[in-house]
DNA sequence: TTGTAGGCGTTATCAG
DNA sequence: CTGATAACGCCTACAA
């Protein structure tokens, strides 16, 4: 019984009634007979009828696709949000066009294009930075819905986190036990979610009367090898920080490998923070603090509200809390 | 410009051509004139034309979409082949649908079920086990490739890794090194990656004369849970084994936790080798032993077999090489 | 309740 | 080289 090639009108046929009523009985359209029911039904699972999507939307203009793009799924927390997404997109019967922008604008341009073309329903989407084809994506009525970040003047519902509760309470935690050097490695300052940690732990610092030392705030991209980078610059500083902040999983994974390189102890030499509740973090020795924020919520929240849009509502934005867990009493079982 | 709506008669209309004039350009016919080929592509880019994919499947049966079901893209080792075959897969101008089994059976059936509707031109496929539903999408015609694992009696190109190199020169290394009793930390011996790597652990045991132990030999489930808690095992045991060989990377961080909790110290106390090279292993404190494979090639391969099957070629499997890499050395910089 | 027919947007065939 | 025209597989009025 071959899935491919046989068509509603074989099921008919087989069935000995019009490909109007096979259809019918198959979308479950009330109007047919218990005799035609059964009968079309059993021809289907005989021939192994399968429904031809493309041919369905072709009608329907919806494809029951939504299109994912994110960063890069080797980084956990995309990897966490595709999951979640993905698994949210299947309850609600939807399939999902992954794509990878490799923090590339082009590539995320690209993958615009294709989700286009493809027709998906909509679209999740952590932006790259702007772009012509972001604009003209968000000006052909195709839902979307941004993740993780937004972009500045662009009017679209997404789901972000709120740094500062977390970076408050991390610097706070800092600096009762008597840090007053934090070195910062942000991220770009062209992504709002690069922004929003760095502005977050200015805030921080002043509230809780730690002088800001230009010096000590770095940025790197979002990945590893500008965290050990960053790091190595900051530890070769006259005055080393005591302690490190990184703004994402990645480049705190860089700096962590700077820190023991240079021979020096995490925890006991360098006090380290990381964005992003990795599961690794916990698990490494020492376990890393981090300023975690729910990755899988995000993912599965930011297809909700694709799926709000997509109904033809217009949902709020969300912004979901952050919060510091402090792991610096589990050091060194 | 929206990007929806318009289609190609609108553009044919616009230029003044019919509608078969204004397809020929469009899709690259070269039977058409420079004056043509000018008007037509003006038009679209006026109108900002955006072919339909499902019309031009309809037509065509080819849909340029791939379906890429894994294990869970949470796990780093499919992440990385996600993230390869993605990329592979746009590189050849193609899309791909993602799925996430989560280690289950169903929710793979459910996905080679919709894949199926969708009419995908192939699929990357790390089963999850046998059923009907994976028998029936075989014997549909569907292009299909395993990766990762293979499942008995289905004859379907797959790539997959050796495990016995890899795990030879681990075993190699532990005993040089003194070691006697290996803990083994299996996976699950109904899937061909779990049965490899356990007749490989036992065969390189055999080959350097250290005596097979039953007591030593535990099995999980690939997941992390099952790490931490074969870890607790083994450490419980009245000779306790001074190192542990975990069958992938998830078992190997639940052991490491084990290990830690006990309050005994990697590399000095216990040795610890993991399957599968994820980047955190290499960042560790201290760095962890792995026998890699390279999951990138393992994808990247996946999808070029996939390519010529689609093609309709009957390419050959690939398996790929593992490798021992030593890091007891780097040990506490 | 059922059958027939038109059309969704493309591509491909066939005359001109 | 171009223009009609017929599919591709499905859904859905419209009639019967």
């Amino acid at each position: 019984m071959p899935a491919t090639g046989v068509t509603i009108r074989d099921v008919a046929a087989r069935a000995g009634v019009s490909l109007g009523t096979a259809s019918r009985v198959l979308s479950g359209n009330p109007a047919t007979s218990p005799d035609a029911r059964t009968r079309v039904t059993e021809a289907a699972t005989a021939l192994g009828y399968r429904p031809n999507a493309q041919a369905r939307s072709l009608r329907s203009t919806r494809t029951h696709v939504l299109g994912l793009l994110v960063s890069d799924v080797r980084n956990p927390f995309f990897a966490d949000i595709a999951h979640a997404a993905e698994q949210a997109a299947l309850d609600a019967d939807y399939v999902s066009l992954l794509g990878n922008a490799n923090e590339n604008v082009e590539q995320q341009d690209r993958y615009i294009e294709t989700f286009l073309t493809q027709r998906v329903d909509g679209v999740v989407l952590a932006p790259q930075g702007p772009s012509a084809t972001l604009e003209m994506l968000l000006t052909s009525r195709m839902p979307v819905v941004f993740v993780d970040r937004k972009v500045d003047g662009f009017d679209v519902a997404s789901v972000t986190t709120d740094s500062r509760h977390g970076v408050d309470e991390a610097v706070a935690h800092l600096v009762a036990a008597g840090h007053r050097r934090i070195g910062y490695i942000g991220g770009p300052q062209s992504i709002s979610t690069g922004r929003d940690r760095h502005d977050a732990f200015i805030a921080a610092l002043r509230r809780h009367d730690v002088a800001v030392d230009q010096e000590l705030i770095t940025f790197g991209d979002f990945r590893l090898a500008s965290g050990t980078e960053a790091a190595e610059r900051l530890l070769a500083l006259s005055e080393r920080p005591t302690a490190l902040l990184a703004a994402d999983n990645l480049m705190a994974e860089g700096a962590l490998t700077t820190i023991r390189g240079q021979g020096l102890r995490v925890g006991a030499d360098v006090e380290v923070i990381a964005f992003d509740d990795i599961e690794w973090f916990e698990h490494m020795d020492p376990p890393i603090s981090v300023i975690a924020q729910d990755a899988g919520a995000v993912g599965r929240c930011a297809v909700e509200l694709l799926l709000r849009v997509i109904a033809g509502d217009e949902p709020e934005s969300v912004v979901l809390p952050t919060k510091f867990i402090d792991r610096s009493g589990a050091s060194r079982g």
